[in-house]
DNA sequence: CCCAGCATGTAACCAGTTACATGATTGG
DNA sequence: CCAATCATGTAACTGGTTACATGCTGGG
């Protein structure tokens, strides 16, 4: 039997808050979970069949649009338990791929003023993902601040606590290296 | 002709520093970029093969040990023009794997006494992180802290930087997480 | 004598991306 | 009429992991 991969604890996580389609677990893996996993439609289907076979995972049939069949999927009780299980179990050691720590790394050999405006941009793009969870923030706010652990608004919060986080602490560091590199 | 991938720019930055192994750059690929950066063996002798016969790496053959020759690589100068351009050229949008996120994304699910020993394990690991950090930042700015933006010593600092404000950062927000489920 | 470290390679597999293919509904 | 959105799927490929395979040297 499958060995059910990460991927697939993303899309149970999605499975088990609201039933959904393909196609909406795609779009969800852009825009709010996007933030921390992220795939694309072709893996996305082939993982919920996966899902189905496991038995962590069940699909009802709605018609159209379109030449397929829209199918509905939930995540199954055995699901919820394999991912509750996985939710808090130890993390393995992780395997970073941090494309811009590997660009300073090598700016040694660069051209100090394209690298300024590569950072620059960075800096820009980064300032407007802040903006964003900054206005996610303000709405849990404004509804009361989270508190139960075991509310589907505590983590959301928390997630977006981190990204804001994280992306003040880059910034910090891209501003410092930018005003570095104007000598 | 085959497409440079960013193993190949992580492999060629090591490279451009000093003639090494394949084994020497897997060595690397733990210690000191895999912070950043990490690939197997197996992958790392394989892009080696394709830097060569993209003109980018070369390699004298020393005899020894074992039933296959010692090969010792060393940047072009192609390679160290490619590298440059690479590293100060926009970067694309990054698509984020973080499975601490994940975790904590599903955790409303889990048994919070649980939930918890996990992240004081990650704790622990981010700690003895940090403190390497700042062991090798003092290193650095006991010989003078790095001000050139064109040497090696200033973007490896640069890095070292960036660790350890990542991992103050990621700690802040897990002890807060910690206190949130002892309630 | 055994184990750790040095050293390179192949094969099979799993994960992830890109391109191709199809087609209804709704709003401008 | 056209474009965007909803909707699912396959095929080909690239990237990355795990397991297998070999064998020397030096230290305990």
């Amino acid at each position: 039997m499958w060995r059910v991969n990460t991927l697939g604890f993303a899309i149970l996580g999605l499975l088990a808050r609201r039933p959904l389609s393909g196609y909406r677990v795609a779009q969800l893996m852009r825009e709010p979970i996007g933030f921390f996993w992220n795939a694309g439609h072709a893996q996305i289907h082939g993982t919920l069949r996966k899902l189905v076979e496991a038995g962590w995972a069940e699909y009802r049939t709605e018609p159209g649009p379109g030449p397929h069949d829209k199918k509905l999927y939930s995540a199954t009780a055995a699901g919820r338990a394999a991912l509750a299980e996985w939710a808090a179990s130890p993390l393995p050691t992780p395997q970073p791929h941090d494309e811009l720590l590997l660009r300073v790394y090598n700016g040694w050999l660069a051209d100090p003023d394209t690298m300024r405006d590569m950072l620059t941009a960075e800096i820009e793009r980064r300032e407007a993902s802040l903006a964003h969870y900054l206005a996610v923030q303000a709405e849990f706010e404004a509804d009361g601040t989270p508190t139960d652990p075991r509310s589907t608004r505590f983590v959301d919060y928390a997630t977006v606590l981190n990204g804001i986080g994280s992306e003040r602490n880059v910034l910090d560091w891209l501003r410092w290296l930018v005003t570095k590199l104007r000598g």
